[in-house]
DNA sequence: ACATATATTGACAGCGCTGTCAATTTGTGT
DNA sequence: ACACAAATTGACAGCGCTGTCAATATATGT
């Protein structure tokens, strides 16, 4: 059974192809009779356009390429159901485009992904948003893009959390139970969140008036197992903070770890504290306290701001959203040398 | 700067479009000095087919469908990635398309999805790999799809692993420990996976002559909460089990945080397995004792099926591919009642 | 009522590729 | 060298849709 054309609806409703075509695209110029009569011949005949056809014809291909590099598991799920949900209203799909971040030349490697699948606009996952080389190929080329979480925002659209104040409450939170020593797992510096973190961190030492110690940081790269060996060096000192702020989840999920292994307990004797709220934050023994990082809301923001871009055909002007985060106060961090300033959930 | 077509390729090589359509295809009869040719002109001129006049002229889509519904991120992640990288090797993309599990009508949800994507076979991941209803659906418009780990292994191709000898190998490895009263919680019915895992709990009993005890068993959803629901069950009665195996590692997740609460220490009181070897497990403290399940191979291999099944024309017959698991002894399993016997990682 | 501006509709080419089938070249057996 | 089969190549229509632009219908001002 052949599948129904426009032309098939088109003779349904009595009209011409072209009007069908400005009904299903929504465009504008059709009195309301007729859109109605279409409509009508559409739902009876169960037509739906051809993606391939609409493409070629059009020259766009109603798709939208997701950009991921060393991104963890739940980050990706969160953000690519969120773009999904936003490209579903206006029947716009995702394709997956992992790069290998290791080699250099991640924009050799996208210009072929563009080549073939033709997608009308893409969304950057960091650190992949801050790949200078990769903007200036979409820029030249006219893809519109969307970065999440990059690192500087003064150009193109982008989708962020305000990193620096959310790294300032936590910090915030941390002086308020009393903690002095406060320690701090960078992640990667090539994820511009990770450089705001610590940026925000050595800012509320000083504003508390508290010297910073290099001794108190760590270097991390967002895994768990960078996490728990970071913690060894901290843990290892003769006067250990009381109290770890790592720059995500997976490595304060290393913090806790390593604790427990060195028959430390939590947070009687020391605090953590993650950031971005992954599901395992909650899931961990103790909970814990972490940054909720509307991922799911970030990507469907950025699908929605790419969408905009791509059918207002002059850009409406580079955009930042800045969204809401939250911080969650679990069971993994309270009061300094008392401990159980909360009750374990 | 318009694109390369396949005209100006043809131009270039002194050949006309079909043949090089013919090189580009991988297509037989194409002598090999005139193929050299074409190739050359290919890589001088760096051309790509454009996906969408292949898709219509063709009438297939070079991509594929990924169904999920309700299932985890890790799990999900490594599945679509596995199927990425086999499908990238012969430039084929992958659609993901969240189904509402919810609703009972996900064919029609389904149908729709494909008249739109146009998509040349489908990946079921459970539970939608055993959704009757839809499986008819492909069965009648002959798209070709492979389910991840069905219930039933009969029809079409499917890929999954043996998950009775699985279960039966952790079953083994508590016995061994000495355990004698093992709890059980089950995964959500419609699972496939739920179901052999359970049965094969039975199974192993009463293999060893131990008698089935209901009380011992817990229903879940292979969520988190609903492992720490069934944990309080489980370890609310006079005479707990001292081990406890979770259909899954979330749920596993839930019986260390409930265990915990309880100032049960794991695994001195009690051991605790799971299932899956989802990136949380060997996060979590103590790490946890599961079955490595390959989620990545069987996306590679549910891909890989999928494109010989698409791409030979007459279907090669059903198959079933059964990949490999792996027991992972981690922290926490010991031996009952001395605990320790594992020394923490 | 008429001319003019504006909104609505339709005819048709052509997007870049592949399927079909016919034309041509090459190989094989005698 | 010839007839014939097999391999190789090419010409061309057409996949289902949208862009362009011309044709027609309706609204507006006088």
């Amino acid at each position: 059974m052949r599948n129904i054309r426009l032309e098939d609806v088109a003779r349904k409703a009595g009209v011409s192809m072209k009007t069908v075509s400005r009904v299903v695209n929504g465009e504008p110029n059709v009195r309301a009779n007729t859109q109605e009569k279409v409509l009508e011949a559409i739902k009876l005949m169960n037509y739906r356009p051809n993606a391939s056809a609409r493409s070629l014809a059009g020259n766009r291909s109603y798709l939208v390429g997701l950009l991921y590099g060393d991104v963890s598991p739940a980050y990706l799920f969160e953000v690519q159901n969120g773009a999904l949900k936003a490209g579903n209203e206006t029947h716009y799909g995702l394709v997956l485009h992992p790069c290998e971040t290791v080699e250099d030349d991640v924009s050799g490697d996208v210009a072929d992904f563009l080549k073939q699948s033709r997608v009308d606009g893409l969304i950057l996952t960091p650190p992949i948003s801050d790949n200078m080389a990769l903007i200036r190929l979409l820029d030249a080329e006219k893809i519109p893009y969307v970065r999440l979480s990059p690192m500087d925002s003064d150009m193109g659209m982008t989708v962020s959390i305000d990193e620096k104040q959310a790294a300032a409450e936590m910090m915030k939170h941390l002086l308020d139970l009393g903690h002095r020593r406060i320690g701090f797992i960078k992640g990667p510096m090539a994820h511009g969140a990770s450089r705001w973190r610590y940026e925000s961190y050595k800012a509320s030492l000083e504003k508390t008036g508290i010297i910073f110690n290099p001794a108190l940081v760590a270097d991390g790269d967002f895994s768990f197992d960078s996490g728990k060996i970071a913690a060894e060096k901290l843990l290892s000192g003769g006067n250990p903070p009381t109290a770890i702020f790592a720059s995500n989840d997976n490595m304060a999920a290393g913090v806790i770890h390593t604790a427990f292994e060195r028959g430390l307990q939590i947070p009687r004797d020391i605090s953590i504290a993650g950031f971005d709220d992954a599901p395992l934050a909650r899931q961990l023994w103790p909970s814990l306290t972490t940054i909720h990082q509307p991922m799911r809301g970030m990507g469907h923001m950025a699908m929605a701001q790419l969408l905009t871009m791509i059918r207002g055909d002059d850009c409406a002007g580079p955009e930042q959203s800045i969204l809401n985060y939250e911080l969650i106060i679990r069971a993994s961090t309270a009061n300094v040398g008392r401990g159980q300033s909360h009750p374990h959930p």
